[in-house]
DNA sequence: ATAGATTTTGAGAGCTACTCTCATTTCATG
DNA sequence: CATGAAATGAGAGTAGCTCTCAAAATCTAT
């Protein structure tokens, strides 16, 4: 944690901005902690608070809600910057492929541990589902954005956002499949049939 | 249940099951009349008892959250028992389309108000989208089942899951999109393009 | 370093959704 | 009508979340 403290970030930032860091970061790792030892619902915020030696009006200064501390989401962010930077000509569904594998590794670099309880608490609590629907809901928006700069088209049209929210969709429940199967297959590769059936929808029967 | 064997349902209904779908029916209605006046957070349990003549405990007893109280979903049957009505050999994105008319015509049939009041709702407060798009992961659920049935895949396949939630994504923007727009154009309509969108991707850009 | 302005925090009161229990009432049935 | 079953009401309790206000910590300037 602490040993994060990179030769370039340290001069900028004030003592103060380098707390709040740190509380945001004790927060979350004592609400991981308790989750793994008790459980989601039995955990309150007020033992995340205690173990984080800080009051529970600070856990809410920090996160308006219990779902939100065990939710990241950096992913839009990352998203959109990989997305301007691939070029012009390229096809968009290309665009999209290469955009989410870069997501995905720059999002599981956390410990695993992490990204396996956020998917598996995406999978058992239902407040934590909604959130990250919630919040899916939000990348499809930027998407819609993305799609327009990159093909012209008016980003508020029907076409657009519907065409944004089933890719969003189609990835939420993969995400979802991946927890459901304790992560055994690399997401990458499910990713990547997922976006196959987006494209191009079911593949025919083999068999 | 035990009703399943009437022929028409008055007789064989009890005083008691009478009684229970009246209340129930009073508590929703008191519930829509309430967020009309006052909007939907400001609206309470204890107001929504009061008006509907029953205890609060008895609120909880039949809807398990308050967001459930605005949120019907009938849906879900209604889309299952018509699929299966649909000839097997008829192509599936024709069947889709069917079945999402009839249900749209079945679930609007509700005083028009309730309709809109439902769909602004969604718009407008975080806890009632979140709700629905739950239920909308249960009608995926369904979804791939009826797509299992009828094409002989796996309902758990990563593939069919992935199909079955991007258009129920697809759908979940396209019923906010006509929210927003003031139920300005016919659901049916949007619809209709919405599945276009899912079935062919983006149309080409025409100017 | 000290003083003053600003920000962050803690303490606590308060609201409301939601759960659980138990006694009372209401309906069903022989 | 009497007995059993189900629905209801009352009330206590939990926890997430908001708001306010005073105290503590940090920043800035002299």
């Amino acid at each position: 944690m602490t040993s994060m403290t990179a030769p370039h970030t340290s001069p900028t930032l004030g003592l103060r901005e380098r707390k709040k860091i740190k509380t945001r970061e004790a927060i979350r790792t004592a609400m991981y902690t308790l989750v793994e030892e008790q459980g989601y619902d039995a955990t309150t915020i007020e033992q995340i608070a205690e173990r984080a030696e800080v009051s529970p009006s600070t856990v809410f200064r920090y996160f308006p809600t219990k779902e939100d501390i065990v939710l990241t989401d950096e992913y839009d962010p990352i998203i959109m910057e990989e997305l301007r930077t691939r070029p012009a000509d390229e096809p968009w569904p290309d665009s999209l492929r290469h955009v989410m594998h870069r997501a995905i590794t720059v999002g599981m670099k956390d410990p695993h541990a992490v990204s396996r309880l956020r998917t598996r608490l995406m999978v058992e609590v239902p407040a934590v589902r909604s959130r990250m629907m919630e919040s899916m809901s939000e990348t499809g928006r930027m998407l819609c954005q993305a799609i327009g700069e990159r093909t012209g088209r008016d980003p508020e049209s029907l076409e657009v956002r519907v065409y944004a929210m089933s890719i969003v969709g189609g990835l939420m429940e993969t995400s979802m499949y991946w927890a459901e199967q304790d992560h055994e297959p690399d997401f990458d590769a499910l990713v990547d049939r997922a976006l196959n059936v987006i494209e191009h929808g079911l593949p025919p029967e083999n068999h």
